[in-house]
DNA sequence: TACTTATTTGGCTATATTGCCAAATAAGTA
DNA sequence: TACTTATTTGGCAATATAGCCAAATAAGTA
């Protein structure tokens, strides 16, 4: 893998890491709704306010959210619509636990050992 | 937040998580093409072998892939296609980095104050 | 200016994750 | 049985994340 790969993986899972948190996955639900202030949010979630100004920070760094200020108040936005595509597929998964099915699928052809250290 | 909600936001964060990791993302995208050992799937990542293990360990134990012992070799197989739907939702936002344009959307009318403590 | 409201930042501790090595396990082969 | 191959597990150190409190900042109001 170069460099530039690693790249593109790391911006992915950036993206990924900010969605992976109870709340935060809570407030891009709710953000779905429309623009909410840190208090509102902070409402939803129940965890110190600080504590919601962090995850909201995250949320804006993997650039799912974006916030404008008003006076003292500062409402944040959903700033990718398809960022409530995730959930969508989360839910699909979370369903399919129950209900899928295996295939089971072998390599046509049985393949060489393609593990083994080089003998010194 | 009740107990309810909480446990199905934790379950929505398991799946993220497992994707949240360049590694991980990586293998599910290969998973995607067909079903690959461990041994494939290191080369792929370029880890220690018990690292990469212990990732699709993380990926198992969330449901999304699920493996299958032929001899020494165990095939580790997608269990849920759209498990590669977020890789598409990641690369969405990664494009719309460059070309979204934000709308600004104030609420309608002024909110009454929302954060402030009870006086004593 | 002093106070209030809303939010962010710094700092700290607790907890979780990652990644490596070494050892263990499992299954096939000489 | 001894050896090889493939993978998993245990253990440990390094790093990252989470959540709280206290303090700082920003903007409005008396």
């Amino acid at each position: 893998m170069n460099a530039l790969m690693s790249k593109k993986h790391q911006t992915r899972a950036l993206i990924m890491k900010a969605l992976a948190h109870p709340s935060r996955i809570m407030m891009i639900e709710e953000l779905g709704k429309g623009p909410r202030c840190v208090c509102e949010l902070q409402r939803l979630v129940g965890s110190d306010i600080s504590t919601v100004s962090k995850h909201l920070s995250v949320l804006k760094n993997a650039g799912l959210v974006y916030d404008i200020k008003q006076g003292t108040t500062v409402y944040y936005n959903l700033k990718v619509e398809c960022a409530l595509d995730f959930i969508v597929c989360v839910d699909k998964i979370i369903n399919s636990y129950t209900t899928n099915t295996v295939h089971i699928s072998f390599p046509e052809v049985p393949r060489a050992k393609c593990c083994a250290k080089l003998k010194q």
